[in-house]
DNA sequence: CAGTGGTCTAGACCACTGG
DNA sequence: CAGTGGTCTAGACCACTGG
């Protein structure tokens, strides 16, 4: 069952996403919110303050919420753009090669970030990823989630082709917020092969904590990313 | 003047640092907060919001809410650690070299962010600052802050050693939250003589703009880390 | 000046955790 | 079961933007 907070950003976020509320728009305001849904003024803020999070509107006292400029494509929680005038244009064909379908296997003795003896218990699942952009190989990526008992699942049967949409329509588990680390460092061996770089060429290492809706439930990420044509993006705060 | 919720935010924040409240506690509880502080509960879950989104506490039904580990040195919104063992110890000792004192320029021809014809017409104040973490240097960040007539200020006057504290201080400037691009690329000489490194080290290249709480008013960042010994951290969402 | 979003009050019912 | 945080109501006063 769905909060009416939730229905009411739901349709805003269409809205705009669909282009009847273009960049510049100034939203209905709270108080006509409040009138044209039936709702108390703090259950209208609660939706405003989601899409001001989702980074769809900004507020401003006085005047109104506004509608922003559409994001760029995003994969994960960052976004990936051309790098040659960094506001560059977005990659516009992206594709996920499986080097190594989702298989249980241990954590390595010297995993990226402490595991409590819960997860070191259970083990865990692991896929291996290259992300291509305009068939550029830009991202190299292990994702690794602890065996909480999740059936396996075959890259063939992924939701829209993402492990993250996946997690959530069919074990109903959502992601909250990550932790991330970033290294620059040079290609190795094996991945220079992967990227058909040189080896020591200039990669960027990221190690990232993801925190799901389920207390206690951390999925965990390692990808290497070749930035000569596309840099990655965040939204920090 | 300060409304009810930051302050009591600002107590509650307080007794965490300070460590009358340690990582696991539960804060007393929403009803208990109302009843001693003479507040409304939606000011009181104002209050605590605010210590969720700065990481200082997790909220949990039915529980509490329950005070984290502190989080790791931070600077600007981002942490450093020693990246021996990704979860290291903290840089225990910083210290800012001002390689150029703020002073009044014109953006490049291709500045790295699209800006407006205002910004443009305004002009910048630069700095340039070299980060040392155990004295060993670890970042190298030029900022840009659109001239809207700020007096100029000397590194000497900064506010704890900081460009944030002081604008926040000294001009009612604060950071609200930041876009970044990342990408990782060897070290040209000019770079590399900074860092006392080989020509070509990869460097990790970090684009920021900050969004203030003044409209219309970002401030740029662009800093290059080298990242053999420290990583450098973010929160997302 | 009327209208906006920001803060704040004093209530209510709910699903959830733990004893 | 009593207590917790999550959602929601129906009001109020305020500082701020723009005509």
């Amino acid at each position: 069952m769905m909060h009416q907070y939730q229905r009411l950003t739901e349709l805003l976020r269409k809205k705009i996403v669909k282009g009847s509320l273009r960049p510049g728009d100034i939203l209905p305001s709270e108080n006509e919110l409040c009138a044209n849904h039936h709702l108390a003024r703090s259950t209208v803020r609660q939706a405003l303050d989601e899409l001001v999070k989702e980074g769809y509107v900004t507020k401003q006292k006085g005047k109104g919420t506004i509608v922003l400029e559409p994001k760029r494509q995003s994969l994960g929680l960052f976004s990936i753009r051309g790098f040659s005038a960094i506001v560059g244009e977005t990659a516009s064909e992206t594709r996920n090669i499986f080097l190594q379908e989702p298989h249980h296997t241990t954590w390595g003795d010297d995993f990226f970030f402490t595991l409590t003896e819960d997860e070191k218990a259970q083990g865990c699942i692991c896929v291996k990823r290259l992300r291509m952009l305009n068939n550029f190989p830009a991202m190299l990526e292990y994702t690794y989630i602890p065996d909480v008992g999740l059936p396996l699942f075959r890259s063939t049967s992924f939701v829209r082709d993402s492990l993250f949409e996946t997690l959530k329509e069919k074990f109903g588990i959502e992601i909250r917020k990550a932790e991330q680390e970033l290294v620059a460092a040079g290609a190795v061996k094996e991945t220079a092969k992967v990227f058909r770089i040189g080896v020591g060429t200039p990669l960027l290492h990221v190690y990232r904590k993801y925190h799901t809706n389920k207390a206690g439930l951390f999925i965990y990420s390692s990808f290497f990313c070749h930035t000569d044509k596309y840099s990655i993006g965040n939204t920090l705060q």
